[in-house]
DNA sequence: GTGAAAGCGCTAACAA
DNA sequence: TTGTTAGCGCTTTCAC
């Protein structure tokens, strides 16, 4: 009987019982051949033991963690706490822990946290960009390993890289064209950095739509924001309307920028919808709470992560894990109050 | 010269450099018996080889992980993140990497977590419990292996348990008391699980405020909430409304039940806060988003996730880790437009 | 300042 | 069905 405070390795189970310690291991991990008799008496003495496999001797030895690195650049709003609860899901379901790591929208802490988790020996790495990314070289460390690199929503434009994201386009080109048919004809775009592929596709999306429908793109209306939170739009909306360029829609690339944008058309007493319609994009749970409700756009969050840890799963049984997949997931238009400028509104009230 | 897709190890290095493998290891850890010359070549060489250093057998030999498990109920709304965020700023800057995993309210995961933790031989566990936690066989087991366990927010109430708390209780009474100064007498509480500590807490702050006051408790204006969201607090509202009961003012445990609760008054034409005020708790961000503004209480989110590291490190240089060790956090009152009942709206617009 | 050697706890050939 | 054996890559005494 192992006495003191020592933890008790398949070692002592095997002393214990009087079998090699492969069997314990085999036992252990049930395997087939092991005769049931046997199985029993291992896993009711490690019961009784309280023995605690360990993972890092399993692992060192098997040469598979069994853990996948999660990056992303952080886990406000409900997009990415979305997104890595669809891959907790089905990563468990495959039998990975996952480590999830925020980048906080800095470069560095992203090379650190690559860095880490291959020191971790990671069995692969998802990864969605921080905003301040501009070379990819941290990346390619990774694949030069054969660790399988899967991105997601904010991707390098590289070949040969996986990665799921959404139809950013679409899903700005509807939102453009919903206002449109709203009767809106001065819509304005408060803009995200143009360096990243997802805020690059809703500007185009939104200029690509208005050109469908014959309507002009005017760089006047085109605002970038500072950051993507309600003090950028508060910002962006206010520069809009000292520059008294005319107005009839605000089409912001987040949500939060939404939020403060609307914030100043109702300190300037401006009408939303009537006046102005506004859209967002991201589906915040806020876009329901406020008035009028925010139109937005919703970005499948959980089925993103899932999506991107099936991508994984699949590169983990090639040789080469170049092979440049891409899932591209269709985004959701949410018509709320916010953006029915041409119609009563209580007619979103059924499509809240 | 390493070909192949073989990788490196400091074996390798050895070879390559004629030094033996404990001296590559010692200049590897910038150890201080290695002449600087030695640790010179060594670095340059496994610069100009790629050597990735493989934690996984360092840490198997060394007994040290350098990894902090941390098991969340949720990262949705605002707390958890900054939480988390508090965590990984101070894990990162001792040295530790961060496994971040969610309970999504559900002991069971919150159990296999645990395990998953154990196995990967994880230094400490920080865990704020999932609210269906009813048992705490499993954290006996950490404590049993001498690993430091630290509860965050949510945490049973146990002899000799570490942990840091908000002092639910005292942002409870400070909003109740706030509100009874305003003038209002007929206050509602919308209570949460009265088996964990924090929504106990809350609930009791209201209690005792009341009675400071000479106010009644009366039993009738407290209802519970069947969940901490939006139609959590939407039907307990309705509930009240259609009890015809007598009320001037509601304190919901929760922000967005609270924003539930505000939805129903707008719909009731209920005027916030001349007929009714209203407070929250969280200081989630839409409470600033949403009109009126909602009061509500700031939970110091990161100062918690710091305060845990920090009691988790203290933890970490004894030999009993069942000290007890509290610390208790203040609350921040956030007064904004909802309960100003009985003054101006304009006073609060320098303190949102 | 450096080397030799043992071994952390486990897995996976290969034998029997 | 079970045992033997050889490590996985690193740290860490103990020598020299």
């Amino acid at each position: 009987m192992a006495k003191g405070k020592k933890r008790i390795s398949i070692h002592d189970l095997a002393a214990e019982l009087g079998f090699s310690v492969s069997t314990i291991s085999r036992a252990l991990n049930n395997a087939i051949d092991v005769s049931d008799a046997t199985k029993a008496q291992v896993w009711a003495l490690a019961e009784k033991l309280n023995y605690q496999p360990n993972n890092l001797a399993a692992s060192l030895r098997s040469g598979r963690s069994n853990m996948l690195g999660v990056i992303v650049p952080h886990i406000n709003g409900a997009f990415f706490p979305a997104v890595v609860h669809g891959i907790e899901k089905l990563a468990s379901k495959a039998g990975f822990n996952v480590m999830i790591c925020q980048s906080s929208e800095e470069v560095d802490r992203e090379k650190k946290h690559i860095n880490a988790l291959l020191k971790a020996q990671v069995d692969g790495v998802l990864v969605s960009m921080s905003n301040t990314t501009l070379d990819f070289a941290h990346f390619e460390q990774v694949r030069r390993k054969g660790i399988p690199l899967v991105f997601f929503d904010r991707m390098p434009e590289l070949p040969n890289v996986c990665g799921v994201v959404l139809d950013d386009y679409l899903g700005a080109y509807q939102v453009t064209k919903h206002l449109i048919e709203q009767g809106c004809r001065r819509i304005a775009h408060l803009a995200g950095p143009q360096h990243l592929n997802i805020t690059f596709n809703r500007h185009q999306g939104y200029h690509d739509a208005l050109l469908a429908h014959g309507l002009p793109y005017d760089a006047a209306l085109v605002v970038p924001l500072a950051n993507s939170r309600e003090n950028g739009g508060v910002a962006a909306m206010r520069h809009l309307l000292e520059s008294n360029i005319q107005l009839d829609a605000v089409f912001s690339a987040y949500d939060f920028a939404a939020a403060g944008a609307l914030q100043v058309m109702m300190e300037s007493g401006i009408q939303v919808p009537k006046t102005m319609a506004l859209a967002g994009f991201s589906n915040e749970p806020f876009t329901t709470m406020v008035r009028p409700r925010l139109t937005s756009v919703d970005q499948r969050g959980e089925l993103m992560g899932e999506a991107a840890v099936q991508l994984f799963l699949q590169l983990l049984k090639r040789t080469d894990t170049f092979t440049g997949q891409r899932i591209v997931l269709k985004p959701m238009l949410m018509v709320r109050d916010s953006s029915l400028h041409g119609q009563l509104a209580q007619t979103a009230k059924n499509q809240q």
